[in-house]
DNA sequence: GGCGATATGTAGACTGGCGACATGTTGTCA
DNA sequence: TGACAACATGTCGCCAGTCTACATATCGCC
C-alpha cells in the first residue's frame, strides 16, 4: 500500500500502538505491519522523524534503555497524547465517512 | 474538517464528481460540499490546480464554453479517467480498511 | 569473516494542499 | 449609482510530511 497516501493520518497510527504499552521505535514499525497484515511497511526514514514530532508535541514521551546490547529509546503515551489520540479517532471517523460518502464506496 | 487530511485521496473525489456527468471547477468545488454535507469545503487553490493536474495526466478533458455571460471550463471524464477511479476507490478501500483496523475504529 | 536482523538516526528531494492575491462578470438591494 | 455577494478562473510561494538514500553500530548465526 501506498504510505503516503498516510499524509496526516501517521500520527494516530503510531499513538494507537504504543497506547497498548511503551514500544521503542524498531517495535513500533513492526506493530504497524503486524496490526495491518503486512500492509503497512514504513520505512525508518518516515517513522523516526514522526516520533521526535510527537514528543516535541507532548504526545509521546521518551526514555533510553539497553536491552541485550542494543540501545533502545522507549516510547510512551503521555496524557496529552491519549487525549490527542481519542481526539484524532473522531477525526479519522469522520474523515472515513464524508470520503466514503462521495466515493460511493459505503 | 481538515481538508489537508485529504493528501492524496483529493484526485478520487473529483473525478468521482465528475463521473455523474461533466461539471466546471467552480460547480465541482459545490458538488464536494453538497456530497460531504458541508464537511468538504474546498480552496479554489486546491481545486484548480488539482483540475489542471488530472488534465495534464490524461484522467479528464475540459472545454471551455460560455454561461450567462460567463466563461467556464467545463471537465469530464476520460476513459484512462474511468479506469483511474476505479483503481483509486480499490486503493481508499484498502485504506481505509487497514487505517480502521489499525486505530480500532472498525 | 560475512550477513541478516535489530536498532537509531539525518539530509535532501519531492509532492500536494493552502492562504493570499489577482481579475472579471452578473444580479440584487438600497 | 454604487456597493456587495455570488459566480467563475487562476497563479504564486509557503509549508508540512513522507520517501530515498545514506550512515552507524551491535548481536547471533553459519
Amino acid at each position: 500500500m501506498k504510505a503516503s497516501s498516510l499524509h496526516g493520518h501517521l500520527d494516530a497510527l503510531i499513538l494507537s500502538v504504543v497506547e497498548d504499552g511503551p514500544l521503542h521505535g524498531y517495535a513500533i514499525i513492526e506493530a504497524l505491519r503486524a496490526r495491518s497484515d503486512g500492509a503497512l511497511d514504513l520505512p525508518t526514514g518516515t517513522v523516526y522523524p514522526a516520533l521526535r514530532r510527537l514528543e516535541r508535541t507532548g504526545h509521546l514521551r521518551s526514555e533510553w534503555s539497553n536491552v541485550a546490547g542494543r540501545d533502545r529509546r522507549t516510547y510512551r503515551l503521555t496524557t496529552g497524547g491519549k487525549q490527542a489520540l481519542a481526539t484524532q479517532r473522531g477525526e479519522w471517523r469522520e474523515f472515513r465517512d464524508v470520503v466514503s460518502a462521495v466515493l460511493g464506496t459505503a
